[in-house]
DNA sequence: GGAAATCTGCCCACGCAAAT
DNA sequence: ATTTGCGTGGGCAGATTTCC
């Protein structure tokens, strides 16, 4: 049982940890203003949002386990904000635990595609296009998605061999200045042991990032009819075989065992690089381009996913382990209630429920 | 021109995500 | 915790294209 005592040093809320918290809270400040400033442009009431994003993170849940001195850092007050980055964090791991135990079970029967589907910049701080840019995709992946299934067909192309039966999308939008990039990751679920040939070279093909590579039959078949039904026109067997190329996406297997790395780069948050500088413009743009918008979905068989099973006695468990451990070290172990008191105590291990839950299951 | 093929739009109930 | 509303699968009707 050491093997669950060493896993504490990784799964230790470390003061760094609780500094980005905090540090958050700044740049949350800056969201706030943006907030303020939209209610005041645009004539609309933000209070119940603004006094969110104010309380995000300022109260602090802990359970106290007084003889084993530890305390558990359960949970704070969260804002959802989908611009707030401890939310966003939040809701990842929340969407990994709510996903990979499916996506595992699926891999017992089929391969599964890291698929990467885009479309042209959309150029400017005009929402409405980005607005209709996006709504097109989601109409355009609902088709895709029925070609495969099979619900509608194309004459004189069957997607039969590829046995696909469901996928997950997830939208995403980088941005440059006034050019916003708005893209699909998905993973398809198909044939067990298909194998896509990469034979075919295109423009797509060179890029500075990854080099060269060639596409399979099946991506190019996936760039056209994205690019057809993206642009509106009709998806027939001449109107494919017409268009000389489609737009920029790929299809590549996902490796075993790492079919939780992609979901976790699938619901990555949007553009890195700007992330400690967005403009009052990307802020307004994004927010009436992504206000009521599902960043994912699961289609086909992958519809309607949600988590089952209950994993509290799980966690109950394997905590009492790790408090049994420690009770034997005798380890010096002690934490205090809020964060500015917990970055004052360098030496003291604060371990999170939830952070043993999802470490633990990656094991 | 007319029939057959097949594509598109629209509708529904439902279940979940987002909003409050 | 509860309400609102988005987007699905599935099915049908009507539009459009294809083929003779």
């Amino acid at each position: 049982m050491i093997k669950i005592f060493e896993l504490l040093k990784d799964i230790q809320v470390t003061n760094d940890f609780i500094k980005d918290v905090i540090n958050n809270n700044g740049y949350n400040s800056i969201i706030l203003d943006y907030y303020k400033r939209l209610e005041e442009e645009e004539h609309i009431d933000l209070t119940n949002k603004i006094n969110s994003i104010d309380d995000c993170n300022s109260i602090w849940t802990l359970d106290k386990y007084e003889l084993q001195k530890i305390k558990d850092f359960k949970k704070t007050n969260l804002c959802k904000d989908k611009f707030c980055n401890n939310c966003k964090k939040v809701k990842q791991a929340s969407r990994l635990s709510q996903f990979v135990p499916q996506l595992k079970k699926l891999e017992e029967e089929f391969d599964l595609f890291h698929v990467t589907l885009t479309v042209p910049n959309v150029e400017g701080h005009d929402y409405n296009k980005l607005i209709k840019t996006i709504k097109t995709m989601f109409k355009s992946y609902r088709k895709l998605n029925h070609y495969l299934m099979d619900i509608e067909s194309i004459k004189d192309i069957s997607f039969k061999k590829y046995f696909y039966v469901g996928s997950i999308r997830s939208l995403e939008v980088t941005y440059k200045n006034d050019s916003y990039h708005p893209h699909l990751h998905c993973i398809f679920a198909m044939k067990k042991g298909l194998k896509l040939s990469k034979r075919f070279k295109n423009t797509y093909s060179y890029s500075k990032k990854n080099g060269t590579r060639s596409f399979s039959s099946f991506e190019i078949l996936i760039q056209k009819i994205w690019r057809l039904t993206n642009e509106g026109k009709k998806v027939t067997k001449k109107s494919i075989d017409d268009l000389e190329i489609g737009y920029s996406c790929s299809v590549d297997k996902i490796e075993d065992e790492h079919y939780f790395e992609v979901f976790k780069y699938m619901t990555k948050s949007n553009s890195d690089d700007e992330e400690d500088f967005m403009s009052y413009d990307n802020f307004k743009v994004l927010y009436y381009s992504l206000k009521s918008v599902r960043q994912i979905q699961g289609y086909g068989i992958l519809y309607n996913l949600k988590e089952k099973e209950n994993y509290e006695e799980e966690v109950d468990y394997l905590y009492n382990k790790i408090i049994d451990e420690l009770k034997e070290k005798e380890l010096p172990i002690e934490v205090m209630e809020a964060p500015e008191d917990l970055l004052k105590q360098n030496d003291y291990l604060i371990i999170s429920r939830k952070k043993v839950f999802s470490y633990l299951r990656q094991l």
